[in-house]
RNA sequence: GUGGGCGUAGCUCAGUUGGUUAGAGCGCCUGGUUGUGGUCCAGGAGGUCGGGGGUUCGAAUCCCCUCGUUCACCCCA
């Protein structure tokens, strides 16, 4: 293959159509859905000064070593980050501008990091999703767990399974970290070398293990819930308790940890079973009722998910739902006259939004033809000397049996909304 | 950061134990059909075999390095 100069870095690719317009018929769907329950879109700076992703935690990796990060030209320099996630951002803009709570708001955009590519994971990629700010009633953990469930049921996915657990919070978590810890490091030779490590760094990661040899040690390890404060345990109850009234099935997993520290109480997870890939999460979220503060707001709480579109896309394709969206040319304007007639009434259409396009470079009818078939377009507008002649245009159906006829220019936009 | 697989036309891939001007299907262009696509037929364009070095009379084929890609670990969407 000859070796073009320049290719798409690595972790990262061009998405071209009609792909992209399936990613664009999905993005638009969740906006649909996220504005119908209440909440606003928010656009925040694609980088952020480096210490707002620092918040996130000293034993997060997303912060430790996936960073992109670099300084500006500023006299001091300013160390700033590509960002990794959104949630810190909204958190950041929230203490900025202090909007009255509940804050609810949804995003959509690429974010970066610096990891190794594989199956469903780019160094920039897509996500979705909201953040509700300011309210810890536990209907709001459900309304926001219920908006992701029912966005996977409307693509058309229904091998995608919920998985719910709760981390506690300050009161409560710090007992059970040093009763895991104490279990953990009890049989730490049974562990493997790499969970040894993780042990050290933070004890709930090593629950996380795929690793076989560490799948007993685990699987008899304490459990959070078995901890939870009375307040807390209540706080989980009424999530379970919303979920099960408004019917969206979902799984307890007591093990389920998410890599991002500042998660207390609520944490979800959701899982396409169509995957069979190691990336087989499509979403996540949770409770992060510290966050705000340690960006210097007020103490708030906050609940969001972020949804990951590519894996999403991938889920779609293992179980063939959300195909690629029918192509917005309706008409495609077939002139093989040497005036500019196509070109008009490409323009008359297009001005009665009616989706049309053309060819160029005065090719012959059968290569113009052959474009409209491929252009996905269902009709043919057909100008010849003849058409010209006569002020007229042909009108040929290039998907069903109904043939072609002849019109007067003035007929043409009425006949073709009449056929579409 | 660690480990494995793979890099031959735009795409999917063949290329026999290293041996003449490197092939197929699909796609693309032109024509058969001087006004008609989707079927069919005939032509055509398109490749320094990822890059560099080495072994050899001779390398797409063997060896080394490198880049890319892919899968997995770590971690996450």
């Amino acid at each position: 293959m000859a070796e073009p100069t320049f290719r798409a870095p690595k972790g990262t690719r061009d998405i071209l159509p009609p792909e992209s317009s399936r990613r664009r018929a999905l993005i638009d769907a969740f906006a649909v859905r996220a504005s119908q329950a209440g909440f606003g879109e928010v656009m925040s700076p694609i980088f952020e000064d480096l210490g707002v992703f620092k918040r996130l935690g000293e034993s997060t990796d997303v912060v430790t070593k996936e960073m992109f990060d670099f300084f500006d030209k500023g006299d001091p320099p300013q160390h700033l980050a590509l960002r990794p996630e959104l949630t810190a951002s909204v958190c950041r803009a929230y203490a900025e501008h202090r909007p009255t709570p509940p804050w609810k708001v949804w995003y959509e955009g690429p974010q970066f990091r610096y990891e190794q590519p594989q199956a469903g994971r780019y160094r920039q990629f897509s996500q979705v999703g909201v953040e509700t700010l300011g309210s810890d009633d536990p209907q709001v953990d459900v309304d926001t767990i219920v908006l992701g469930w029912r966005f996977y049921q409307s693509l058309g996915l229904s091998q995608v399974t919920l998985l719910l657990n709760s981390l506690g919070d300050a009161s409560c978590r710090p007992a059970y970290l040093d009763a895991l810890r104490s279990y953990l490091e009890a049989n730490a030779e049974n562990l493997s070398p790499q969970s040894q490590t993780t042990l050290e760094r933070n004890p709930l990661r090593v629950l996380d293990s795929k690793r076989a040899e560490d799948q007993a040690v685990i699987a008899a390890a304490p459990l959070m819930v078995d901890f939870l404060s009375d307040e807390t345990a209540e706080h989980f109850a009424a999530v379970r308790s919303g979920l099960d009234q408004v019917g969206v099935p979902y799984e307890i997993s007591p093990r389920l940890v998410r890599g991002l520290d500042y998660y207390t109480r609520t944490t979800f997870e959701f899982a396409a079973e169509a995957l069979t890939s190691a990336q087989n999460a499509v979403g996540g979220g949770g409770r992060y009722d510290g966050l705000v503060e340690a960006l210097g707001g007020p103490s708030t709480p906050g609940i969001g998910f972020a949804l990951g579109v590519d894996r999403i896309l991938l889920a779609c394709d293992a179980e063939g739902v959300f195909d690629t969206p029918a192509a917005a040319v309706k008409v495609f304007v077939v002139d093989v006259t040497e005036s500019n007639e196509g070109l008009k009434v490409c323009e008359q259409l297009r001005a009665a939004g009616i989706g049309a396009d053309r060819a160029y470079g005065g090719r012959s009818m059968k290569a113009q033809m052959k474009v409209a078939d491929r252009s996905g377009a269902p009709l043919a507008a057909i100008i010849g000397d003849d058409e010209l002649a006569s002020g007229e245009i042909t009108v040929r159906d290039l998907r069903g049996d109904s043939g072609q006829h002849r019109v007067s220019r003035d007929q043409l936009v009425a006949t073709i909304q009449r056929l579409v």
